[in-house]
RNA sequence: GGGCCUGUAGCUCAAUGGUUAGAGCAGGGCGCUCAUAACGCCUUGGCUGGGGGUUCGAAUCCCUCCGGGCCUACCA
């Protein structure tokens, strides 16, 4: 039994996610904790919400709400929608909590005294209307190279050119239009992430099986121009962590806050001390996954994330992490292995949070069970390019994979069998050379189910879990009990006896990908076996004969043409 | 501008430089009648974006052109 560490990357607080935010992170990173989960490793699986910066400000002050509170209730309904897509997280954190208060403050105070920090003093824009500091891409102007109205202070999207702020014509704030903007003076925290370039390069140097995705982007910003820069840690802002030195004040850095970048990672720890704060634990039990040499030199911890993730996660974190075991006196867990997706499109665009573009994961389940999102989402992963999701291919996969496959072999073995014997497992016959070839099949692919989903291949995996519930079709095909039937009813009890422990054994293969179809398999068969089947023999002689089972209702009902066009129609435009 | 990824069947995707480029869906044919008009079997379909090169051999490596995407460090 290994350990194993897993986190998805945390959700930002400023609005309900859409289908493209779920694939790329959370969703994977359940598939693999259930299915670890159930092989039988100790699993930790985290998320959290990321509540800090500008963004989050300025959320809640379009909905008239004091940050904190949006904040809270905003948290909420992301945790609300994440148990409607059951999403298994062990703790859904959040990094405004006391732990990440502390452990931030904590983790800066080590950074300091390994004389990682270095104070900076920089101009800002500063907006007297909005009286607070604003990013470069707040604040809009004309571009003084192409004449777009538009541009913003990082980059003028018309013409691509690098912009500062200074450099606008007519610069006014994105927020309110006001032109009332000055530049002041203002110090940070920089964290000198510069001089642990050669550490961070020599350790992404080990990480061979790293997808090509994940590297590239890590060694671009290792190599690039003068190599890797130093990043400011602190913000002028109201909403976060103080800036501390530890537990002490940080002369000169009243006021201020870390840069949410700095805290969202380290919420990974902290969220985790949550959990041993909710129930009931002490420390020991958060930080034997966390500090190896406190228990946590057997973790293997993974890491999800969508691909714009991967910087903060291949360098800044880890810079994070070396930098306070500067001494040797904090070994903290670093993540073993990246996995990183690309993005999902929506019917030939982007989906856009801030543009309400696509699905948003409240409207999703509103007309559909999550099953069917989960199924489809996974089974077209973003893996090894950007995907796309249509209202055609989404229709046509759910009913032929869920409906047809799955669930009309469910429904067809278990009203055969009422019809024909009763609601309870035949009783007779002997299995023979159709029900060895069976089971051999059925071993080999799940085997090969094991390997992929260990190597969080997630459409292989669907493809594979797919192609085992075909087998089953194309058992009964052969086997044929309803001619068999007539003139052998032994035979056909048989037969029907293992289709039905093949019920059984699809609902734990298929429970990482689709929990509730697989929990009301198990039901129906009147089962709670969740053992993973090592021996696929013994596996389908599970429920003996006069076992009572019931039929269920329809698993997955299919989307009708019409269901189909409207939500097409529906989700066309802008969310409201 | 720079860097990276990518282009394979109508659609969504596979394929350590090595037989005849494979799946699923869609299309066509046959079979079956237990089942959600479901299932099974067979099958059509490809100048692997264009061009050039390296090699005994290229979807794969190199060059170039065309198209799509991401990143470019103050959104997160």
């Amino acid at each position: 039994m290994a350990r194993i560490l897993i986190t998805s990357a945390l959700p930002y607080i400023n609005g309900i996610k859409h289908l493209g935010n779920l694939v790329g992170s959370q969703l994977p990173a359940d598939l693999y904790a259930r299915y670890m989960r159930a092989r039988g490793h100790e699993v930790m699986f985290i998320c959290a919400t990321d509540e800090h910066g500008t963004p989050a400000e300025l959320a809640a002050a379009k909905a008239e709400q004091p940050v904190d509170i949006y904040c809270a209730e905003m948290h909420e309904t992301q945790a609300a929608l994440a148990r409607g897509f059951k999403l298994s997280f062990d703790h859904f954190g959040r990094s405004s909590s006391a732990r990440n208060h502390a452990l931030t403050q904590h983790m800066a105070g080590r950074l300091n005294a390994a004389g990682l920090i270095s104070e900076v003093s920089e101009k800002q824009v500063y907006s007297n209307a909005d009286r607070r500091f604003l990013p470069d891409r707040y604040i809009e102007g004309t571009c003084p190279n192409c004449g777009y109205e538009r541009a913003r202070g990082d980059q003028c999207e018309n013409c691509t050119k690098q912009l500062s702020p200074t450099d606008l014509v007519e610069p006014h704030s994105a927020i309110s239009g006001s032109t009332d903007l000055e530049v002041r003076e203002t110090k940070h925290l920089f964290l000198r992430q510069s001089t642990l370039r050669d550490k961070l390069d020599a350790w992404i140097d080990t990480k061979t099986d790293w997808p090509i995705l994940t590297t590239s982007i890590a060694k671009k910003w290792l190599h690039d121009g003068d190599g890797l820069r130093d990043r400011g840690i602190t913000r002028d802002l109201d909403w976060g962590i103080a800036v501390k030195d530890g537990d002490n004040d940080w002369p000169g850095m009243e006021g201020k806050v870390f840069y949410v970048w700095f805290d969202a990672p380290i919420e990974y720890i902290a969220a985790t001390a949550e959990w041993a704060d909710a129930n009931g634990l002490d420390d020991a039990a958060w930080r034997r996954w966390w500090r190896e040499d406190e228990g946590a030199d057997d973790v293997r911890y993974v890491q999800f994330m969508g691909k714009d993730n991967v910087p903060f996660h291949t360098l800044s974190f880890p810079a994070t992490q070396m930098g306070a075991n500067f001494d040797g006196s904090e070994p903290w867990k670093m993540v073993d292995y990246i996995k990183s997706f690309n993005y999902l499109n929506y019917d030939g665009g982007q989906f856009s949070t801030s543009q309400g573009r696509g699905v948003f994961m409240d409207q999703a389940l509103s007309i559909l069970p999550s099953d069917y999102w989960r199924w489809w989402l996974l089974s077209h992963a973003p893996e090894s390019n950007d995907s796309e999701f249509t209202w055609e291919n989404f229709q046509a996969s759910v009913n032929k994979d869920l409906a047809d496959v799955l669930g009309n072999l469910v429904s067809r073995v278990t009203k055969f069998c009422r019809s024909k014997f009763s609601e309870a497992v035949p009783e007779g016959g002997d299995m023979g050379a159709p029900e060895a070839q069976l089971i051999a099949d059925l071993t080999s692919r799940i085997r090969s189910y094991e390997t992929l989903m260990e190597g969080m291949e997630v459409r292989k995996s669907a493809a594979e879990l797919r192609a085992i519930w075909a087998l089953g079709n194309e058992y009964l095909q052969e086997a044929a009990p309803w001619s068999v039937f007539k003139t052998d009813p032994a035979q056909a009890a048989m037969q029907i006896r293992l289709a039905l422990n093949l019920i059984r054994l699809y609902a734990v293969l298929s429970k990482p990908f689709v929990p509730d179809a697989a929990a009301a398999m198990m039901d129906a068969m009147g089962a709670d076996d969740w053992r993973w089947p090592e021996d696929i023999s013994d596996a389908l002689t599970t429920l003996p004969a006069g076992h009572a089972f019931t039929t269920p209702d329809v698993l997955f009902s299919k989307i009708t043409d019409e269901q189909r066009d409207d939500w097409a129609a529906r989700f066309s435009g802008v969310r409201a």
